[in-house]
RNA sequence: GGCGCCAUAGCCAAGUGGCAAGGCAGAGGUCUGCAAAACCUUUAUCCCCGGUUCAAAUCCGGGUGGCGCCUCCA
């Protein structure tokens, strides 16, 4: 298996800490709005390294984050609270608001046919391992209380943009210059590890702690719920491309600071989804959630099949057109599976399909090796489907489910029977209308040579 | 300003030194009463200019254009 590492910004082989076992730690969502699209474009990617992993023999655990807790609008102790802002929108308590997010966020997972992770902690379930990871950076010199606050001192951290790459003299240079300094820090890009002192009066979420009655910071739950999960070190650490600067750079120095020991093999980053506007975005709104896209009339296997001819290191135009041809190749591709014989067990394909995958996960080769076998003279039928079968269980188009219908068939093979029927009198008309009735039940019929067969549009 | 990514047919996209995959759309054909579906055929001076090489979409240098990140964000 070869893949990128941000790190070393190559593709690398892939080598496990333990040979044949693969940690993942891939960083949630925040729960205080429907997903977008774009965020499931990362969790379908993700779920393709899982799947890849697994389809080439090796045991993977993977761990996930659910943020519960409020963030902040900016780096500064100020803005408007996110969860607390969604709940005041919807006139729910933030912990209603988290529930229901939650729900619907795993509901789209389940839509996209993407495998729960294997380990899913909630960051307000972590407020006791919050308190003792602060104290144990801040006995060894890495933390520093200021203005009620407890921040990470930056400073104090060989290397603390190894990942990023980002001078640090520049990180706060350009970003159009309305970054409000926090007072309270030494540097100003040291990051808080917990707050006492917020700006909202009605904050919901707070917890007691020898700091003072607060909240935590916003890097500290995926630190602690990986070491809690998996263990002082991870194979692979996942995430969108905009954690890299900031919220990455930042759980590797609060993370090897409290370890004491490299922390991360490989770091993983998903590409984002944009529109001709730029880049979809939760904060700005108007957005496209998949509930959205299923009301504009496309099936979310049409989507994942739209994102997997895509690579996930990519940047990715999210276009009617592109959806549309994803759909119409989605629905051929998967009346041609159906249409397939019983499996037979072949190796054929396999290994190159594998490749594809270790391929730094390059799912484009992989989904035109599915054309390759379809149009493959060599293969029975029934080889086709056992190869596409073994496909399916990484690529996870759910291509062999048959549509569900609750149609009357003996009315259809009734009126099938009768415009035959006009047709060998050649009343040309009346079989026109009957097939004209059949489109309206949602019936396509097929003049063969062995007769008419009919499927569920 | 800094960090990074990208540029291949109408659209999406593979390819990482040796005659340019695949999908969608289009065109022509087989089949059909007409259709639909299926199948067959067909569609590219690889952003520009230099360089290296027997050979470059692919490597090197220089441009141009687009995007992301640097602030919570997948």
């Amino acid at each position: 298996m070869k893949l990128y590492n941000t790190m070393t910004q190559q593709v690398e082989q892939f080598v496990p800490l333990e040979p044949g076992k693969v940690k993942i730690y891939t960083c949630g969502p925040t729960v205080y709005n429907y997903a977008h699209i774009g965020n499931l474009r990362t969790y379908v990617s993700e779920d393709i390294l899982v799947r890849s992993l697994r389809f080439l023999g090796y045991e993977v655990i993977r761990a996930m984050n659910v943020t519960d807790v409020g963030h902040l609008e900016s780096d500064a102790d100020e803005g408007e609270d996110k969860m607390l802002k969604g709940a005041r929108r919807e006139r729910k308590t933030v912990w209603q608001i988290a529930d229901y997010y939650t729900d619907v966020f795993f509901q789209d997972m389940e839509k996209l046919h993407l495998q729960k992770p294997d380990i899913v902690m909630r960051a307000t379930d972590q407020i006791d391992e919050y308190i003792e990871f602060i104290q144990v950076l801040q006995d060894k010199g890495y933390a520093y209380q200021a203005g009620g606050n407890i921040y990470y001192d930056v400073s104090k951290f060989p290397d603390y943009t190894k990942l990023s790459r980002m001078p640090l003299e520049n990180l706060q240079h350009g970003s159009r210059g309305e970054v409000s300094l926090d007072e309270n820090k030494r540097n100003p890009y040291d990051f808080a590890l917990w707050f006492t002192k917020s700006k909202f009066d009605d904050q919901e979420m707070k917890w007691d702690s020898p700091f003072g009655r607060g909240y935590p910071g916003w890097h500290l739950e995926c630190s602690v719920i990986s070491l809690k999960a998996l263990g002082e070190q991870l194979d692979i650490h996942c995430g969108g491309v905009d954690h890299i600067s900031t919220h990455h750079t930042n759980e590797i120095a609060q993370t090897e600071s409290y370890t004491g020991r490299k922390w991360v093999n490989y770091w993983w980053h998903a590409e984002f989804l944009i529109t001709d506007e730029g880049r979809m975005s939760k904060s700005k709104g108007g957005f496209l959630s998949l509930s959205r896209l299923q009301e504009l009339g496309y099936d979310p296997m049409d989507y994942k099949y739209f994102l997997l001819g895509s690579h996930y290191r990519k940047q990715l135009m999210f276009s009617d057109e592109g959806m549309d041809s994803a759909r119409t190749a989605y629905q051929k591709l998967k009346e041609r599976t159906l249409a397939l014989e019983e499996a037979i067990e072949t190796e054929a394909y396999l290994d190159q399909f594998k490749a594809a995958l270790a391929d730094d996960l390059n799912t484009a080769n992989a989904l035109t090796l599915l054309y390759a076998v379809l149009k493959d003279d060599s293969l029975k039928s029934g080889e086709k489907r056992y190869i596409i079968q073994q496909m399916d269980t990484v690529l996870g188009l759910d291509l062999f489910r048959e549509k569900e219908h609750d149609l009357d068939v003996e009315t259809i093979e009734r009126l099938i029977a009768e415009r035959n029927a006009a047709k060998s009198e050649k009343n040309w008309a009346r079989a026109d209308e009957i097939r004209q009735q059949l489109i309206d039940m949602g019936i396509s019929i097929m003049d063969g040579k062995d007769g008419t067969t009919w499927k569920v549009n």
